[in-house]
DNA sequence: GCAGATACAATTATATACAATATTTAATTA
DNA sequence: TAATTAAATATTGTATATAATTGTATCTGC
């Protein structure tokens, strides 16, 4: 059930680029495609039961978004998601959420308190029930929240898309392991550290939360965790 | 004479659609549109003396860029670029030329330091001589050169994306101030730091180098640096 | 004069048609 | 037979046509 809403704006949902580019897009993150695999116009078209224009309107983004090569005249090319970017993806990250707690503990609004306290109550819940599915959307949620309350419309921009490419692995480890419990107690930490308006330990620690998710990922090995899912794609 | 090569890839070059991408964002990042501007395809297509297909695909691009918000059957809007996403943009920079520089380190080649070292030599020529374009020019390429050797793609492709962002503020104030002197002189410094293979100091000057370019442009007053540019349109 | 309905104009969204380019296959020649 | 060329085929690139949507102005009834 991926139930989260992946859409990365409003277009997403309305228009048929946008549900092309969200299949397309979950089609290379979750494996469905190979590295390399050329992605054909008029297969993708007909497999959707589209004309061609809204494929290459989205293939045209995944380029944009790195995740396809475009060679002119030639074709598009799947630019799949290896176990270095992976890697790389979460040390920038780690930099990245620090400063994002950092400017967070500047910009958040009482609101905004409220609503991450409400989500790490929340996990704990549902951490203890094992209830996976809710567990995920809430750690997004504990996120993208973050993300919004740190004032910078270009820092949440950016964050929001790494957290959506590292999605399948991110779901994976939170569920495979018990990475949750220990990712809920860190997100209360940081949390507990930006009421506190301490924006220096609030860095460090969301820095540390991403390197630790990392090591974590890591010790659980990537084979396991970037494996193609059978998904039917009828 | 705008003569650094502002492609992202080689479509750019080859197809219409990159075309007119690269002319959409150059007007958007140089200040031909107002913010909120609407971009109507026909109105371009015309201007430009295509169709609105590669301008619609081109304008696909730049929303997802963040440079254009779409909305849905409405139409496309420009997304200036405003005085507090340069702040922003330089920061997150800083943490990033960083990282840079620290995997830099690990990675470089011998060319590619080869490469710099010339880069720096051939800066101090130009800037006895102030001749700005040149500079920018050997500003850029120290800056792509370090971005290609930290053996990342995703490192380089998201650095060569703010680096490109801020094009136009970087080249103002490199001709305008005394900051291009400065900058080589750092550039240096951070060179010698990877030669003596210490990540720790090289990210720490890279780091600072881009703190001290942003102070310099507040110094200098934004009003002065984002500046229409009286471009014919033609 | 105003709220709501309706028709019309403007614009985007998608589909289709046509052109340009690249690739493959087959034929031809040394 | 191997290499080269030419025709056929497949694929992308661009343009245009049609459908759907939205915004606006006008009209109607009160």
């Amino acid at each position: 059930m991926d139930s989260i809403d992946s859409e990365r704006n409003i277009t997403d949902k309305y228009s048929l680029r946008g549900k092309v580019f969200n299949r397309i897009r979950e089609d290379i993150l979750s494996g469905n495609y190979s590295n390399h695999d050329e992605l054909r116009e008029a297969a993708i078209s007909k497999k959707l039961g589209v004309s061609r224009t809204p494929v290459r309107e989205a293939l045209r983004q995944l380029e944009l978004e790195g995740l396809v090569t475009i060679i002119p005249n030639k074709g598009a090319y799947v630019n799949g998601i290896t176990v270095k970017d992976v890697d790389d993806i979460y040390v920038i990250r780690s930099y990245l959420e620090g400063l994002c707690a950092k400017w967070a503990t500047r910009h958040i609004t009482k609101e905004q308190i409220e609503a991450l306290e409400e989500i790490t109550y929340l996990s704990d819940f549902h951490i203890e029930k094992e209830h996976w599915d809710q567990i995920f959307e809430l750690d997004n949620r504990f996120h993208t929240t973050l993300y919004h309350s740190c004032g910078s419309s270009i820092l949440e921009h950016l964050l929001t898309d790494y957290h959506h490419y590292v999605e399948r692995i991110r779901r994976n480890t939170l569920s495979e392991s018990g990475r949750a419990k220990d990712a809920c107690r860190e997100h209360k930490d940081i949390l507990m550290a930006i009421k506190n308006k301490d924006e220096d330990l609030a860095e460090e620690l969301a820095n540390k939360h991403i390197v630790l998710a990392l090591e974590n990922i890591q010790k659980q090995g990537y084979e396991k965790l970037m494996i193609k899912k059978p998904e039917n794609l009828k």
